[in-house]
DNA sequence: GCGCAATACATAGGCAGCCTATGCTTGCGT
DNA sequence: ACGCAAGCATAGGCTGCCTATGTATTGCGC
């Protein structure tokens, strides 16, 4: 089902699942596959860059660690990502309540 | 606040608004604007060229009229544009539901 | 009478962002 | 030995929304 349905609030939905603890951007994808029911089967071509804009923009930061003598970069929320996770559920709450106002009039 | 969240989701605004017998396009903006609070302002380079690709697929039919002195190019739904809409409001449930689930997890 | 705003349509061009494809390394099971 | 999953990374393309611009008509204010 993902097309580019998503396409505006992917960035959102990495914030979440770092926001809690998901770490590495392995273990992201699975995460938002797991949490969504397999709705959000997004492939690591998508989630690396995102994850790179997010830490250009400061919201996640990242430090490298090996677990299971692998290298993975694991990333945490900044303050900034904080409020902007808060600041994108309320955006994604109002764009959610419009459309279904719009759909609504359609019935 | 619309920026490209609303990417993937616009072909299902138009075709909620088109069924509840919008008509032409200005009217459509108009709608658009008006049910959702505001939130969707969206300008005529957005919606005539929607328009254009939900006829070319199909999805609603228009014709000529003219309106107290002014041509309109009103729109309505086909068949295939009525299943697609229902579709359409199947998805949209199902994504926002999906979402709402990852953004639970972050709290 | 004139300018300006709103109504109404249309299209070209740009840009952002997600996806496809590809490549690399390491660890585990068989 | 071999394959597969885990793990990271980047280049390139495509799609679709927005900006900017153009046309034409109606109606209002001055």
């Amino acid at each position: 089902m993902n097309n580019d349905v998503i396409r505006g609030h992917l960035d959102l939905l990495l914030l979440a699942v770092v926001a809690s603890g998901a770490g590495h951007g392995y273990a992201v994808i699975r995460a938002l596959r797991e949490r969504s029911d397999d709705a959000f089967d997004l492939p690591e071509g998508t989630i690396y860059p995102a994850l790179h804009r997010l830490e250009q923009q400061g919201l996640v930061v990242s430090s490298w660690t090996v677990a299971e003598g692998r290298r993975r970069r694991v990333y945490r929320l900044s303050g900034v990502g904080q409020r902007a996770l808060v600041d994108g559920q309320r955006d994604w709450r109002a764009f959610a309540r419009s459309v279904d106002a719009v759909l609504e009039g359609a019935r």
